[in-house]
DNA sequence: GTCGACATGTAACCAGTTACATGATTAA
DNA sequence: TTAATCATGTAACTGGTTACATGTCGAC
């Protein structure tokens, strides 16, 4: 027997909307609900993109769908996340992020989704990401003794200071976050 | 006479390219090594988008392209930018910023290119900025107040703090830059 | 009778990334 | 001889946004 051509990867939205269908079965309108509140401030998708999204993990094996009738409200497909989707996400989780520093990086959905991983695994997301803000922190501030006291530059100045008070701020973050993981 | 027809709003990299335009003429390929470095902070362009945007800006009027001929190395095209362009970047910083803390929006590069503004503009964006922050900074305590002594959402916990710290820092920022433009 | 929630989708578009393509010069 | 820099572009693809399309029910 020949299985259909299947998604050997998947999309960081496809994973993040299996995040969400480790929670319980959702249809495609909860799922565009609840992207707004509690993951939505880690990742969000438009409703076309949950649409579109949803056929494409059946197709794969990663969920399955089931038609709910109701009355009064138009009917509605219910997917629910299987064992393959949940093996695909748990071990997309806990592989390393590149370039967490991207503002598209994947590093609060990974974060968030915690709760699936081994607490090993959370803590070398943190560590890698403590080490990229290191980096990121001298860097600018190799940048800030150059032009700190040039007027010329104070607009990037500004800007720079900007980026300082964030990666200062995440650093002092990923120290505590650090600290507590290990008190686990 | 009739014009051809022109493009009357520019997209975000359009005005990031007139940006860079402004501190002096550039080739295609400058401008692509510039936004390495500086601008590079607030806007990253790939290089055929800017290859892209170029040809567009000569043909709006918004910029002129001359040819320079180099021995040894292949010709060039130089780019500088219009009064027309200056008058059209210059009216699009002024403007109002819209969703200041889409991670993709528009702040930084307004105020990296602050020099070119109304000191008035300037503190227009920073003070939206500054009530947008204190917005989500309210929000976000009234979300901790809720989940902070569930065990159940500690990795929410965990990445509300990353956003906690990350505004909190920016409100800082927010009040020491609006001090500093309001001295002057 | 108009609006909002429920429910599912398609189509078009825009921005951004990566790969492809070419070709000279210079340094390791 | 291999890679890097200079220089300019095109093509394909991915991800994300907005608009379009349809239809019921309940509340105001």
């Amino acid at each position: 027997v020949q299985t259909s051509r299947q998604q050997t990867t998947l999309s960081t939205t496809e994973y993040a909307v299996l995040g969400l269908l480790t929670s319980g079965s959702r249809s495609g309108y909860e799922l565009h609900q609840r992207a707004a509140s509690g993951i939505g401030y880690v990742w969000t998708a438009a409703k076309s993109q949950v649409y579109t999204v949803l056929p494409r993990l059946v197709a794969g094996g990663y969920a399955t769908a089931r038609v709910v009738r109701q009355q009064r409200l138009p009917d509605k497909q219910v997917y629910r996340i299987t064992a393959r989707g949940r093996r695909a996400l748990v071990s997309w989780l806990e592989e390393p992020i590149e370039d967490p520093l991207n503002p598209r990086s994947t590093f609060l959905l990974k974060i968030f989704l915690g709760r699936l991983v081994r607490p090993g695994a959370l803590v070398a997301h943190v560590e890698s990401m403590r080490t990229a803000l290191g980096e990121t922190l001298s860097e600018y501030e190799d940048i800030e003794r150059e032009i700190a006291d040039d007027p010329d530059d104070y607009y990037g100045y500004l800007t720079l200071r900007w980026g300082l008070a964030r990666v200062r701020a995440s650093l002092v973050w990923a120290d505590e976050v650090l600290a507590e993981l290990e008190r686990r």
